[in-house]
DNA sequence: CACTCTTACGGCACCCGTAAGAATC
DNA sequence: GATTCTTACGGGTGCCGTAAGAGTG
């Protein structure tokens, strides 16, 4: 018996999935399926029903699996009784936004770099449902998205909150400085894609105040969309502290809606059952640097 | 990092001794040695201070030692999932008197034969304060000897209470059936080694009675002890069961003393800090098996 | 037919034990 | 010099990933 049977098999009853599970140790399907059948040999137990389309929990993989999270805890503890105070180590998957990445992941990403010089990061930018699903499926090992999760299954903890501004080019219009039925009737409404938590909000807030886009114009490239609405295309929003950078040079102006758009709430978001100290460290890290009002220089 | 190696760290720190804790182990010292600072290096920390003769536990060792302990006894319980009720696997060394080996070790080993098939014995036949010790030493898993241990870190538990009778042969004291201070003064008093519960049982009633025995004979073979007493070259004791058989081969009669001489009481002991289930198994059955009143029939 | 898990197999790494070395008492 | 632990080294086992196979829905 080792740790590392141990801890593919706790993956794999977690997550529900050989693969996905040996994605997330990093190492092939074949090897973590090897894995379990030597695990179920040491201990002369069945572990998993393998007789249905996907691997199921029998009874007696029931019995083990907290034995088994209580040991992978204890392997962390000792893991960290080293570095008391200090960095984590190995890999980190996790999950952001366009809007996360295109504005604090850099300063993250440094942040980490420097109090957990040997923790390897694996960023992934997606839409915010996408993120939750996968943190869910234990692909990621956290997300920061959009408001709470719904899932039993993921805690969630707010990290930042975030108010939009709304934005359009001044050729579009004109000496107009505030968004009303008309003026969206009369332009188009350039926003990222349903899944993702500016959009929800977004459409939560024209349903509430009865009211409803003219053309609508859906991209799921944020800086895709700066470019559209700068070129008069249409109007959308932006975090708040970005207009006044855009705007500084001249290339859209901030229109202002009442009521005004409610703040939208971003949150850490991370499976219940993972208690690993990497998630603790990554968390303290992403309050530390979270700040979207500053977009990257880079675009 | 390993369970091997969180074993080899657990025994040797607890041992106080690679050497001793390899043979506990079943392999070599260089290999527990290894594993030992393989351990170190995956944590980062040392955990046995090299620098003296013997290695000695460090702080950062102290801090691993009980999530070590954790650990492995975690494993033990994954291992006993399986057999539940059944039987334990692995090797058990333990160790009794020369009393129990001729009596009931054969019925112990049977009776663990079929209860656990899996599961290799190694008595090991010693002196009581000879076993104790190397139950100490973790040399031993556990051993059944006479009276409670004074260590704090074995524990006891009573398994049997035996009398005792003296014995001699017919022709060594004629009519006489009792022992008194003359009979002593004028026959040999064959006992075990001091080290044996039998003699200090007995050195401690003839201290308390105020008698002192005449010449005295010591043997470290129990068969040779009582060949020598068959023989009438002196008096000795015997558990209260073995005279009967052998009275009815008329080899030896029965004395009696007054006062008569006390219970010894035999106990289990183990290392309090050892709580494998393999204990209480091994435990159940001396309990099942014990009785030090029916000689062996080998002799 | 897409998907999930198992099996076969070649290669490489790791782990073990023997034996010799270093250091302490 | 005896004891205790470490280091060097050869040999074998075991583990990994690739790729093909079996079974399910």
């Amino acid at each position: 018996m080792t740790l590392k049977q141990l801890e593919a098999f706790y993956w794999a009853a977690s997550v529900a999935s050989f693969l996905l599970a040996a994605e997330r140790l990093h190492v092939s399907q074949s090897t973590l399926s090897k894995r379990i059948s030597e695990l179920e040999g040491q201990l002369r137990m069945t572990l998993f029903d393998r007789s249905g389309h996907r691997a199921a929990l029998t009874e007696a993989g029931q019995q083990l699996l907290p034995l088994a999270r209580r040991m992978l805890g204890l392997a962390d503890e000792m893991r960290t009784l080293g570095t008391e105070g200090g960095g984590v180590r190995g890999h980190c998957r996790f999950g952001v936004g366009e809007l996360a990445a295109l504005t604090w992941l850099p300063a993250l990403v440094a942040c980490v770099r420097t109090l957990h010089p040997e923790l390897v990061l694996e960023p992934c930018v997606d839409l915010g449902a996408a993120l939750e699903q996968r943190v869910e499926s234990g692909e990621l090992d956290f997300a920061v998205v959009a408001g709470y999760s719904s899932r039993s299954s993921i805690a969630s903890e707010a990290v930042a909150k975030v108010r939009f501004a709304w934005a359009a080019a001044p050729g579009l219009v004109g000496q107009r400085r505030s968004v009303n039925a008309r003026l969206l009737q009369e332009t188009a409404l350039i926003t990222m894609p349903p899944a993702a938590g500016p959009t929800r909000m977004l459409e939560h807030w024209l349903a509430v105040n009865n009211l409803e886009a003219g053309r609508r114009l859906t991209c799921n490239n944020l800086a895709a969309i700066a470019s559209l609405i700068a070129a008069g295309v249409g109007i959308g929003l932006f975090p708040n502290g970005w207009l006044r950078q855009m705007a500084d040079r001249q290339a859209v102006v901030e229109l202002r809606s009442r009521p005004a758009l409610p703040a939208l709430e971003y949150t850490f978001q991370w499976r219940r059952d993972d208690s690993r100290p990497l998630l603790a460290r990554m968390r303290e890290a992403v309050v530390e640097t979270v700040d979207f009002t500053k977009p990257s220089l880079l675009w």
